[in-house]
DNA sequence: TTAAATTTGTACGTATGTATG
DNA sequence: ACATACATACGTACAAATTTA
């Protein structure tokens, strides 16, 4: 994002950053009003809306304007599926790194995800997987307020020890969101890949059984490294 | 090819046709010198070139020259017969476009996933996978030969049903393996994307409820427009 | 090892065509 | 018919990476 990252990029990024807050079928203004917004020739603008269209994420029509063609596709897999990494089957010693623990104020959307009011204070864990020794993914992890709960997880023992350690005795996955996308520079570093190379994100959502969400997670494994295999109970 | 359409799209149709007489690694002329040859701006010679290497055809280092990376005859135009158009699938997938399907031996490891004597004959279905008209993914399955199989795939009514004539009333997803992965040329071309860009390989194996194998397939998702949820009943 | 030439990448500007509303 | 908006195509200039001398 810096100068040495081109114009078009940098506007790319920005406009795909503002598609978040879209829905199919919004028009973005014109490329005139882009490039008068940016500061930019139109010509700059125009190379970073046919990034965008390149994406699939908006489709010009001439004399229309640029529309907003598809978000993400939501592709459900089945319902009767079970979750699981594939090495917990190859029998190899799986083993995790945490890196910090933090209890601060959750974002908006981690304290909607676990049905807290905005601002709540979360339990922020972060660190790493292994597999035999080698690391294949990273994780982020937000837990509501438990007693004792931040000092369990910095030991290291994983999330269901430390959540039988707060008088959780058993948690379930409620969904898990696939989908594959590149490594930003901070991500290439934990994984020991290059910017770039395809990572596959899991953002998954945990609670107990009564439904009470209990873990708000997104895992990003190193895609060479990692098949996650979906099979039925 | 007449004057209505764009210039850079007879170009680009020129280089393409002419790629077919190349070799991976082939350096094409400069920039300049095929703005020269046809007489245009160097820009519009950029824009062609543009549509090759978002086709995956060619590759440009700055500095060095363009490269030829993939040929056009590995590219799908030689073997797909025709487009179909798109019809109601298999109640997951929004939509189809089946590109080919042929009777041949299978692979090793075909013939293996379907539990049949290698060297089998298998039919094989190639195609793209829709949302909204949207490019999504692209698969490629084979199945056992069955009376009438191939005929009905190719008339593109979707999987489901092109069994259903075949007198296999259901059938169900024994497993699903997933993995991020770059894109190849090929892929790229199918996609919409570039070379290296994320990618979702999803290989999955369907069966009757018999547990007879009846669908080997390996699906590409384009990672920025897919997410997989995983689900529990 | 250095310097120059070559080649692609970015960004600007201008003009005109064509489809849409 | 008219204004708007995207598509095409020309031009110039400079930056950045590579190759060559």
């Amino acid at each position: 994002m810096t100068a040495d990252t081109p114009l078009w990029r940098q506007i790319a990024e920005t406009l795909t950053a503002e598609l978040a807050n879209a829905s199919p079928g919004d028009r973005l203004p014109s490329e005139a009003r882009l490039a008068a917004r940016f500061g930019v020739n139109r010509h700059t603008v125009r190379r970073a809306l046919a990034a965008l269209a390149e994406a699939g994420l908006v489709h010009a029509r001439r004399g229309a304007g640029v529309q907003v063609t598809a978000l993400p596709t939501d592709y459900p897999i089945g319902r009767r599926t079970r979750f699981h990494a594939a090495l917990e089957a190859t029998g190899r010693v799986p083993g995790r790194r945490v890196l910090s623990v933090e209890t601060q104020p959750g974002l908006a959307e981690e304290c909607a995800m676990l049905a807290l009011p905005g601002g709540s204070p979360l339990v922020r864990a972060e660190g790493l997987t292994l597999s035999d020794g080698q690391v294949i993914g990273h994780f982020r992890s937000v837990f509501p307020v438990l007693p004792g709960l931040a000092a369990e997880l910095a030991r290291g023992e994983g999330v269901t020890r430390a959540l039988a350690a707060c008088g959780v005795s058993d948690y379930t996955r409620a969904w898990t969101r696939l989908t594959a996308v590149p490594a930003d520079a901070l991500l290439a570093g934990h994984l020991q890949l290059r910017r770039g190379e395809p990572v596959m994100r899991a953002v998954a959502l945990n609670h107990d059984p009564r439904g009470q969400p209990l873990e708000y997670g997104i895992t990003h494994f190193a895609g060479a490294r990692v098949t996650l295999t979906v099979a039925p109970d």
